[in-house]
DNA sequence: GCCGTTTTCGGCCCGACTGTTTTCAGTCG
């Protein structure tokens, strides 16, 4: 088992455990084990194989031994026994803003339900109002909450689907015959919300291809099997689909299965491309060259303007992963993340960063540990103890600032004057009206101490729709503030989308491309960010942490 | 269930809002 699937038995078994009313702090206890362990950079089987699982905080006797019965057996008694009284299904309901374990526990003990299709019925049925405890608000907000979740019905995450597909694909690369692979589709325009997993594979025999292709571990089942076809699903429910084809036809087909519909269908039209008839092309630019175009990369093909673009020679250069410079957006162990400022410092420095700022969150924030006054100053002399230590890097002192119900500040100016970066971000009160949401952030864009906005819309992917805002407002208050805005690079945030760094760009407003990293691992979710600025045609001189440490700083201390 | 340089028992992080009610439990970050 992986530290993931051990960390989801373990907050499942913190779910059961609440619906149960069982004492609260046991809840938490298992609550924190699963954040403990899903954060940990060292695998379980590892630490388990030297006996060092009671090394890893908050995991006691109690936990370490689920681990380890998770860990030989794939199985654990305890859980199944819970499972017996609250079906996974269970888990499902839990996924519905609003709704929490009391409530579910109550559906399900009352009414029996553990699925969203029976819930979603019961709801139209006006049974949920009829419940001790619930009334119509309640089968309001579940109707609400079942309509967001089917609206992306079947779509993983990109962050989950995209290192599975690089996982497929490896394996495929690796066989006997295959003379190459590919991710395309979705995921390789790096949709964030994706449908399946899309490989493209080259060989010549494709039946012993195929047959090699279904051993592959993570396949669940095949659904369906034919000459160039194999589809199915992997673990985690992700739908795949692996297309073969002859060598000489890699290129035209990759071009063709990456495209939208839309893409592919101007192509089609106004170029004469045929991915079954052409000449011999030995790569993607070949493909475009041959329809008197220059290659346009992956996340532009979507037909909103990049044929046209194309056409007139006008192509943005698209920014890279590798033209930032740092991470402007850090959670340490000072609040809510897992690590110590030396160690993802140490961290950056191995990405290639030569700036980090460590941003954690504000005194309000104090679920999350926000750092008051004084913690805050002691955190400032620890970084400059480490900057004083080396020349090639600098650790930013920063601070993810609460912005508060009236768009104030979670800190008084003379506090965040001392800090060399603030980001601020709307944690609370996500449901006031457009208008108030919006004037809001526009009162904290006029801070002259801010100058990124983390964030934007709140959405979480999956989970929670974005609060509203008024997105041209924000942008010419941006641009007059000299504000930038976040791409959040979590893969459940992505937040700001496309469209509206498409809309920035065009307006003059900087981005910048964050991690909001929790742990090491997460470091490394600026490729998703960076992803995002290249769907919403990014270049490099639209991103603030694409510049050099110099420049950079330069430019923080022009906005004061 | 976890933890401990005051502790092996008795703490463990909280504050605001919302919905269902008429004073408080549930939800969220």
């Amino acid at each position: 088992m992986t530290n993931r699937e051990v960390a989801a038995v373990l907050d499942n078994i913190a779910d059961i455990l609440q619906m149960k009313n069982d004492n609260p702090f046991k809840v938490r206890a298992y609550r924190k084990a699963a954040g403990t362990v899903y954060h940990l950079e060292v695998d379980l089987n590892i630490l388990h194989r030297q006996q060092r699982l009671g090394e890893i905080p908050g995991v006691g006797t109690g936990v370490k031994g689920i681990i380890e019965e998770l860990l030989t057996t794939e199985e654990c008694h305890y859980y199944s026994e819970l499972l017996a009284e609250y079906p996974p299904g269970v888990f499902d309901l839990l996924a519905l803003p609003g709704i929490g374990h009391a409530t579910v526990k109550i559906i399900y003990d009352q009414l029996g339900i553990d699925n969203l299709h029976d819930l979603l019925q019961a709801a139209l049925d006006k049974k949920i109002r009829a419940l001790p405890g619930l009334g119509a608000k309640t089968e309001y907000t579940i109707k609400k909450g079942i309509e967001m979740l089917q609206k992306n019905a079947g779509k993983s995450t990109l962050g989950l689907a995209l290192p599975m597909a690089e996982l497929f694909r490896e394996y495929l690369q690796s066989l006997d015959g295959v003379e190459m692979a590919a991710v395309t589709g979705s995921i390789r325009r790096c949709k964030p919300l994706v449908s399946d997993i899309d490989l493209l594979i080259a060989a010549r025999d494709f039946e012993a291809t195929r047959e090699r292709a279904r051993n592959y571990r993570y396949i669940k089942t095949v659904k369906l099997e034919e000459n160039d076809h194999l589809q199915g699903l992997l673990d985690y429910n992700l739908e795949f689909e692996v297309i073969l084809v002859k060598p000489e036809d890699f290129y035209p087909r990759l071009v063709w299965t990456t495209g939208s519909k839309a893409h592919r269908q101007v192509l089609a039209q106004a170029f004469g491309f045929d991915p079954d008839h052409h000449p011999a092309l030995h790569s993607e630019a070949e493909v475009y060259q041959n329809m008197n175009l220059p290659f346009i990369p992956p996340e532009l093909r979507e037909n909103t303007g990049e044929v046209e673009a194309a056409t007139q020679n006008s192509l943005p250069v698209l920014v890279e992963v590798k033209d930032i410079q740092g991470d402007l957006h850090v959670h340490s162990d000072w609040s809510d993340g897992a690590c110590k400022i030396v160690d993802i410092a140490n961290h950056a420095r191995k990405l290639g960063y030569s700036y980090i700022a460590i941003t954690d969150h504000s005194q309000s924030l104090s679920i999350s540990g926000g750092l008051n006054r004084e913690r805050l100053q002691a955190q400032a002399r620890v970084i400059d103890e480490l900057n004083a230590s080396c020349k090639d890097f600098r650790i930013l002192k920063g601070i993810e600032v609460d912005i508060l119900r009236d768009g104030s500040l979670d800190f008084e100016d003379d506090i965040l004057k001392e800090l060399d970066i603030i980001v601020a971000s709307i944690h609370s009160h996500f449901k006031l009206n457009r208008d108030e949401q919006t004037a809001r952030i526009i009162r904290a864009m006029e801070n002259k101490y801010v100058n990124i906005i983390g964030h934007l819309t709140g959405r979480l992917l999956n989970r929670r729709s974005g609060y509203e805002v008024d997105v041209e407002k924000i942008l010419a208050a941006a641009a007059q503030n000299n504000v930038a805005l976040e791409i959040n690079s979590h893969p459940d945030r992505l937040d700001v989308d496309e469209n509206i760094v498409r809309r920035a760009c065009a307006c003059g407003v900087k981005l910048a491309i964050n991690s909001d990293a929790h742990d090491l691992n997460e470091l490394a979710n600026v490729s998703y960010g960076a992803a995002v600025a290249r769907r919403g045609w990014a270049q490099k001189s639209d991103v603030l942490n694409t510049m050099d440490l110099k420049n950079f700083t330069q430019n923080l201390s022009n906005r004061r």
